[in-house]
DNA sequence: ATCCAGGACATAC
DNA sequence: GTATGTCATGGA
């Protein structure tokens, strides 16, 4: 089925930047395509499968979406599911000039990232088990090879659905597919020493030894112990899913990157410890940790200031 | 060629 | 708690 719907500037709190979320790479999980000026991602909604194309028109203050949508149900609309889906993706309801009156008139370090980065919005990951195993790939690893990895996993073991215009588009393998898959034949996606986390994470999700809707009710203390059990978990990894997958927002994954340019705003080059720079954003920042940990990054990058 | 990637883990003190 | 070596490839 086609539709065309649209989400309008009520339903988005505060200004978007749809270009510079989809291509600010934060959830580790593969890039959406560009396709005639829309960026398209597609998701499997209870054994309906929608291809959803979205491009924003209007203004960054003023922003607009229009969204195309083609699926695999001729007879149902879930006009209603993906604007929740994609509302839910670029967190539209996240209050984002809140998030800028909260810092910015205290002239909170943190507030002179927001110029450039005006519109900048976290994002969550597809779905959560599609999170964790995205997060899992990213661990010492550059960004063009686990963006490969990702895909590769994707389009190699994920199921293929014909949508009612002809086209065939992959969705991310389910946790049993990837369980049962061989380390052998996973090592052809390039994760490397990687591939035994992700089946060993994959095993454990379909085991209901790690339960995805039970770390979503827990509090982040309890959820990241819970994942830091895991083989290949540490506590950037845990922090990007929790952050990503679970939309929990007091997390702060301090990368190399984050952690260089704290120490450097905030603790004056201090050597402070990664764990230490985690905790202080969590504390100082609270709900808006995730967001703070998004802008430092892209600020550090752009600026180039470490 | 040779260096390293948005870390995790074991081992060392 | 903190410090150092190792991990396994592909891409720059």
């Amino acid at each position: 089925m086609h539709e065309e719907i649209e989400i309008s500037r009520e339903q988005i709190l505060g200004p978007l930047d749809l270009e510079a979320t989809l291509l600010s790479g934060q959830t580790s999980e593969p890039q959406w395509d560009l396709v005639d000026g829309y960026y398209s991602d597609a998701e499997d909604f209870g054994g309906r499968t929608a291809r959803y194309r979205v491009r924003q028109i209007r203004t960054r203050e003023e922003p607009h979406l229009k969204i195309v949508i083609t699926s695999n149900d001729e007879n149902a609309s879930l006009a209603r599911t993906v604007t929740d889906h994609v509302a839910n993706v670029l967190r539209l309801r996240d209050d984002l000039n809140a998030f800028y009156q909260a810092f910015d008139p205290k002239g909170d370090i943190v507030s002179k990232t927001f110029p450039q980065l005006i519109g900048l919005r976290l994002m969550r990951g597809n779905n959560p088990f599609e999170s964790l195993i995205s997060s899992i790939s990213t661990q010492h690893n550059s960004i063009v090879l686990w963006t490969k990895s990702v895909r590769l996993i994707r389009d190699t073991f994920g199921p293929a659905v014909r949508l009612s215009d002809g086209s065939t588009i992959h969705l991310f393998p389910k946790p049993d597919t990837l369980a049962s898959v061989r380390e052998h034949d996973l090592e052809t996606t390039g994760l490397t020493y990687r591939t035994k986390y992700i089946i060993e994470a994959a095993r454990r999700v379909r085991d209901g030894e790690l339960n995805l809707e039970e770390l979503q009710r827990d509090n982040y203390e309890t959820a990241k112990t819970k994942l830091m059990d895991l083989p290949g978990i540490g506590p950037k990894v845990a922090d990007c899913f929790l952050l990503y997958g679970l939309g929990k927002t007091e997390a702060a994954p301090v990368d190399i990157w984050i952690h260089r340019i704290v120490r450097k705003l905030y603790f004056q080059g201090a050597n402070v410890s990664i764990d230490k720079v985690a905790k202080f954003l969590r504390e100082r920042y609270g709900p808006w940790a995730g967001y703070v940990q998004l802008y430092l990054f892209h600020y550090a990058r752009k600026t180039r200031l470490v």
